[in-house]
RNA sequence: GGGCAGGUAACAAAGUGGCUAUGUGGCGGACUGCAGAUCCGCAUACGUGGGUUCAAAUCCCACCCUGCCCUCCA
């Protein structure tokens, strides 16, 4: 099975084919660490967790590498606004950026190099981009060349030319060509600066990248990644960087991820429209939020709502009532049953091949995610039909929407099915019973359950959906089936 | 001006030259004391105008509209 990537730079759906066999290399920009990571980090950072992710899956050795942009114009601005050393600052940026994150249940790369950490390397790439004669030296800046670079404009398909018409030209500019960009910044007073061969000073953001992923990965790697906005410049400055300082091909599949909008506007500071993670985690579920952009392709631009996580949560919630439903039936000892079993397994396998067809096909997690709930509606018709499913054919259904869902990030915390005992006092109050000999949550939920059991068997249904509307307000779902009550958690808004 | 994406039913979102995407919501049915869940069924689609074809929402042409990039940005 052949796994395609839209690749930038050919602008076509190519066949992946590792550079070393067996193993992915893959290197995505990372944050510049100024201020609070934001969803639209979460957006492209969920993205290529899910593309490493079924490289996993698939079999794959897998090495991420991320950068952390320490280094930088606005981290520089900011710190001082604070009167904070900028270094300082922007290590405290990268662990409470990492943590949303983490937070939101996107895996880590394997490796965060930081720009500040990077400075000796970056110094000797530009040293041989000028010594190949790519570079100039002006007063203490170090340039690239463009028109050097005869390749250059390949990745965003643009010429010189046409660039050079868009350009502007800052009045005071050492350039030779308004789109030269900067390799090494001479030091401004109070500016963080490094020794160099040509003076104090500090790298450009470019170079970092073209040095960073060289240095884990080596040339050529596999797969370069970011946001659709780093396109131009920044990837295209890479490559020229890269190229020209080592004479090898730079990366060989190019990623680019569809910027979100936030009801419909472009998500920026200007529009004061940021959404960071952290404020949002405190009123969605980190899955809920995954959901709905796996939901998206990822070249395509979601767009951000409360409406739209509203719609994520409730598909969701169809995903867990199997899971749950599932992992009851097969933590019961149960064999062999009159139902259509063997027919029910094997089309497990068709659904794993459709599934992996879709993640083939560019990771089209939509697509991948129709599967599953195609094979949900599968699983819960041969439920409804099958009286005693064994636990063995449960379980294999469960390990396989676990497996599949995992490589779209969903299902992979345990869902938190605790009771608070706090929560249910007032209930036990209200319905007058024994509070004494209740010593948890759980129990306190199970005598309620077994009362409104009793009231129903009575028939008291006033008394029951009392209970019922009492639970539902305070979160609990309780639902009536053959076998007893069921009851699951579900988040109070 | 140059480059890159799009316009699909109530909403979200895939896909395909002829065969149900899918989810949420709506309607009807089964089940239930009721509800919920679940199952079954139904409805509402492919921006506009041409063209190619036995057949196009899917290919081609033109047009209209939207977003993004060309300045820092995931």
């Amino acid at each position: 099975m052949t796994l395609r990537i839209y690749n930038t730079l050919t602008r076509k759906k190519e066949v992946f084919t590792p550079v070393e066999k067996g193993k992915v290399k893959m290197y995505v920009c990372g944050m510049t660490v100024y201020s609070d990571a934001h969803i639209g980090h979460a957006r492209t950072y969920l993205a290529f967790d899910v593309v490493r992710r079924y490289f996993e899956y698939k079999g794959f050795d897998v090495f991420y590498v991320q950068n952390i942009t320490d280094v930088d114009d606005k981290i520089i601005a900011s710190a001082n606004q604070r009167g904070e050393d900028p270094l300082e600052y922007s290590r405290r940026y990268t662990e409470r950026c990492l943590e949303a994150l983490d937070a939101l249940g996107i895996r880590r790369a394997d490796l965060y190099p930081k720009a500040s950490e990077t400075i000796p390397d970056m110094i000797k790439m530009i040293e041989r981009i000028i010594e190949k004669g790519y570079g100039y030296v002006a007063d203490g800046d170090v340039y690239f060349s463009v028109e050097r670079f005869p390749e250059y404009g390949k990745l965003s398909n643009q010429r010189i030319e046409e660039l050079e018409a868009g350009a502007r030209i800052e009045p005071g500019e050492k350039k030779r060509n308004p789109l030269d960009f900067a390799l090494w910044k001479k030091a401004k007073p109070g500016e963080p600066w490094w020794e160099s061969p040509w003076g104090k000073g500090r790298p450009g953001w470019h170079i970092e990248c073209s040095t960073m992923s060289s240095k884990y990965l080596g040339l050529p790697f596999d797969i370069h990644g970011g946001g659709m906005d780093l396109k131009f410049p920044h990837h295209e400055n890479e490559i020229a960087q890269a190229e020209a300082a080592t004479g090898k091909p730079f990366a060989r599949y190019w990623m680019h991820v569809g910027l979100l909008t936030v009801n419909g506007e472009k998500m920026s500071k200007s529009l004061g429209n940021i959404i960071n993670i952290k404020d949002l985690l405190e009123r969605w579920d980190a899955e809920v939020i995954r959901f709905f952009f796996v939901q998206n392709h990822y070249r395509s631009p979601p767009d951000f709502s409360e409406k739209a996580l509203q719609d994520a949560e409730k598909s969701l919630e169809r995903i867990h009532r199997l899971k749950e439903r599932l992992k009851k039936l097969s933590e019961r000892e149960k064999n062999g049953s009159r139902g259509d079993e063997k027919g029910f397994l094997s089309s497990i396998e068709g659904f794993k091949e459709k599934f992996e067809l879709a993640m083939d096909d560019d990771f089209n997690t939509p697509r991948a995610l129709g599967v599953i709930f195609d094979f949900i509606g599968k699983t819960n018709k041969f439920l409804e039909e099958t009286e005693e499913p064994a636990s063995e054919v449960c379980r294999r259904a469960l390990d396989t929407l676990v497996k599949l869902c995992n490589v779209l990030t969903l299902l992979q915390d345990e869902s938190k099915q605790e009771v608070d005992l706090n929560e249910m006092l007032p209930l036990l109050e209200k319905y007058e019973l024994e509070t004494l000999e209740i010593s948890s949550g759980m129990e306190a939920l199970e005598l309620l359950l077994k009362v409104r059991e009793d009231a129903r068997a009575k028939r008291d249904w006033k008394k029951a959906d009392a209970i019922r509307d009492d639970l539902q307000r305070i979160g609990f779902e309780v639902e009536d089936t053959e076998s007893g009550p069921r009851w699951r958690k579900k988040r109070v808004v």
